[in-house]
RNA sequence: CGGGCUAUCGUAUAAUGGUAGUACGCAUGGCUGGGGGUCAUGCAGCCCGGGUUCGAUUCCCGGUAGCCCGACCA
């Protein structure tokens, strides 16, 4: 798209009251809108990203066999009161509300015992098992204390996949699938490197459960790593002997970080079901509680990890799987109609623009039309102002148009990350 | 939820018990045109309520909002 038809704007500074790094570069370069403590709106570049990243976990949960529904935000009372996690003494992340007629409603924290309760009029046979449904779905937790920028957020986008299985066996065998995809997704999202399957607490769900926590400084948790085996133990267990007697892990060689939690996977076994009444009938025709564990990741929170964990002192720096665009294209020439600044109603005298612009412009159709994904800088603005908003949007690759891509036909072809500069031809380019 | 700090143009900041300044941005025009250039002119602000005072953006109290530390995070 034209960057002069982009309704957002960069900044120079940062608003004072954002004092995490994600939510200072992504406000800067127009990707989130802070509407209050803990409550952003995503902009045109913050939505092409989080759908990006949105994306690579829907391929990722449907190739493991995820069957993909949206459920409702607000919530029945009496399911939860089944499961006693309607009380706010015992789940205090409530936002609660009534109908007119004063009967009370809940804004879904989570959803499991929506989904229990769906499924008991689905599943009913041993032949119904095991089931995989999943959802991308606005959460909303009433926490005590929203910070870190996007990461903590009361308002924010969940994939929260269910786990339905026959028994335990059956189970395990589709949570280390999970957990392979849990590693796909977070390496595709160029965090791979730093990300740890940690040994955590089960909650009140089971014994444990396993996070996936991408090492970070401005992390809110800490690990202890084991870079052999690349597993960590979550500081939370890090004193439970059963947890080296379970994972073989040798204490001494933990090395402890700072981290982000940016997924995690639950046993849930029966937890739910039985409540609910989510059973089916065995090949003996005996009725079984079904076996249930759920895998979340927040898209809005990776989003924000990858910002803190890739940033460099420019501005942001994306990955190319989950960059809003594939190009940057930053042209130096002036736009047709002449100055921006001098545009005014009663000039008639709309220029065709100088032939840097139409070089430009040429490159700028025909990468779209090989399917390119290109943002094309193409206002009138001085080249360094262009350049340092480049850096701040941190699209993967840039492409220079000046004088000498006219003169020569090489086009300066730079990498966010590094800043390896390549020159290539306008047929090259078309190949990226 | 406990503790601390803060609230001034759109943004970032300064000063002040008596006409609120600067930078960026924005508007108009000029010179410029490969790393946020430059000149001129203009627009734009003291969170809300109460108190003290001749007079409060400034001091005091309350509210609200924001940030930080801690607790919490199924």
């Amino acid at each position: 798209m034209r960057q002069s038809k982009l309704f957002t704007k960069t900044r120079r500074e940062a608003p004072s009251d954002e004092q995490a790094k994600n939510a200072q570069l992504l406000i800067r370069a127009g990707y989130v809108h802070k509407e209050m403590a803990g409550v952003y709106s995503y902009l045109p570049l913050g939505l092409r990203t989080l759908n990006k990243i949105i994306d690579i976990i829907r391929e990722e949960m449907n190739a493991i066999g995820g069957e993909e529904l949206l459920l409702a935000t607000l919530q029945d009372p009496e399911v939860w009161k089944k499961t006693n996690r309607w009380d706010d003494e015992v789940v205090d992340v409530w936002f609660k509300t009534k109908l007119k007629n004063g009967s009370e409603l809940g804004l879904g924290n989570t959803h499991e015992e929506a989904l229990t309760a769906l499924m008991t009029e689905h599943i009913s046979s041993y032949k119904d098992l095991p089931r995989y449904a999943y959802q991308f779905q606005n959460k909303f937790r009433n926490e005590t204390r929203a910070k870190s920028g996007i990461m903590r957020t009361r308002e924010f986008i969940m994939k929260d996949l269910y786990s339905f299985s026959k028994d335990s066996t059956q189970h395990v065998e589709f949570y280390e699938q999970a957990a392979a995809a849990y590693e796909r997704i977070f390496a595709r999202a160029g965090i791979g490197e730093k990300t740890y399957r940690t040994f955590a607490s089960g909650g009140s769900f089971s014994k444990y459960s396993h996070e996936y926590q991408t090492v970070c400084d401005a992390g809110e948790d800490t690990i202890y790593i084991d870079e052999g085996t690349r597993t960590a133990i979550n500081k939370e267990v890090y004193d439970d002997p059963d947890v080296y007697a379970t994972t073989g892990i040798d204490k001494t060689k933990l090395v402890e970080a700072k981290a982000i939690e940016v997924g995690n996977i639950f046993t849930l076994g029966t937890r739910f079901s039985e409540p609910l009444g989510l059973s089916y009938k065995d090949t003996a025709g005996e009725t079984k509680p079904v076996f249930m564990g759920s895998y979340g990741i927040g898209p809005g929170r990776l989003m924000g990890t990858i910002v803190e964990v890739l940033a460099d002192e420019k501005g942001i720096v994306w990955p190319k799987e989950v960059a809003p665009f594939a190009v940057h294209l930053v042209s130096l020439g002036k736009p047709a109609g002449g100055s921006l600044t001098s545009r005014n109603s009663g000039s008639q005298t709309s220029s065709a623009g100088d032939e840097i612009t139409s070089v430009a412009d040429k490159l700028y159709e025909d990468l779209q039309k090989a399917g390119i994904e290109v943002l094309y800088d193409d206002r009138d603005l001085r080249a360094g102002e262009k350049f340092a908003d480049s850096d701040l949007i941190g699209i993967p690759t840039r492409i220079v148009v000046g004088k000498d891509a006219v003169a020569t036909g090489e086009f300066e072809v730079v990498d966010r990350a590094t800043g390896t500069v390549e020159k290539k031809s306008h047929e090259e380019l078309l190949k990226i």
